[in-house]
DNA sequence: TCTCGTGTTTCTTG
DNA sequence: TCAAGAAACACGAG
């Protein structure tokens, strides 16, 4: 489930490989994860070079090395590995950086994952073209409520899995928001009465989130929706009545329907 | 065997 | 012309 806070993690998973040279690439160059992408450029530029930097930024990851830059989106069902030197890629392994001591890997079963591929000094377009994180200054209360303004009509559990305006807020960080702020995920975008409200609640869930799963993969705490809302049943943490499920915006969202009744 | 699904892009509809 | 919803992508899990 790579949303913000995990992609945080997976992005740590190839520290131990900063400042190493990759000595071997072997990738699967008819995977859809490489779609657009000339996969011997790839091979060519990242052997011999050193990783040197890696950020996050929503769910998008770049990777700097001495001679080309990387990027990497999860897709649904995407990870990245660090393995021992010797380990035998399996056949979900699409992208694999061999160093001296070590294996970095790129592992994706549904392939809806994407790689990207930079040569030259400046970060690329696709990194430097992303909307300003929610827990930047630049996320405001007024950016929030222009953009809720033009999107009136919209479901805000549709709204908050906009990328544009909420880089990083998957399904179920979208239900933890609206959950914690106690507002219904059918309530449309022009009817949100407290804008302030779930600003703070986006900034506080993304906030946290990244402070405990991205830091070690953990689990948030029990008294938050996330762990009552998988599969069947569940009940709400904060009053105890059955959670509701449905899809909105083409995702299956739950909620607890006394708690966020408006 | 069948259904479901953590994301994004593209197409269709209103 | 724009916004919102639906479909498609591929495959493992239940």
């Amino acid at each position: 489930m790579p949303e913000l806070a995990e992609v945080e993690y997976f992005r740590k998973c190839w520290d131990s490989g900063l400042g190493k040279r990759v000595t071997e690439v072997r990738c699967h160059p008819a995977a859809r994860v490489f779609r657009g992408m000339k996969t011997k450029e790839l091979t060519v530029a990242l052997t011999g070079s050193r990783l040197l930097s890696s950020d996050a930024h929503g769910k998008q990851m770049i990777f700097r090395f001495e001679n080309a830059t990387l990027g990497v989106h999860l897709g649904m069902t995407g990870e990245l590995r660090c393995e021992g030197y010797g380990f035998d890629p399996g056949k979900h392994d699409h992208l694999v950086l061999r160093q001296k001591t070590r294996t970095l890997v790129f592992s994706d079963p549904r392939l809806f994952g994407r790689l990207l591929f930079h040569q030259g000094p400046a970060d690329p377009d696709w990194w430097t073209a992303q909307a300003p994180s929610v827990l930047s200054k630049e996320f405001s209360q007024a950016t929030l409520a222009a953009f809720l303004l033009r999107r009136q009509r919209a479901p805000i559990k549709s709204i908050l899995l906009m990328q544009q305006a909420f880089p990083g807020v998957g399904n179920w960080m979208a239900d933890e928001i609206l959950w914690q702020a106690r507002i219904s995920p059918t309530t449309l975008g022009g009817k949100i009465r407290d804008v302030g409200a779930l600003w703070k609640t986006i900034r506080s869930v993304c906030r946290n989130a990244l402070r405990i799963i991205g830091t070690d993969g953990s689990d948030p705490p029990t008294d938050w929706l996330f762990s009552h809302r998988w599969g069947r049943g569940g009940f709400c943490p904060r009053c105890g009545l059955d959670l509701e499920r449905s899809p909105i915006g083409g995702r299956t969202t739950c909620w607890c329907p006394r708690c966020q009744e408006r």
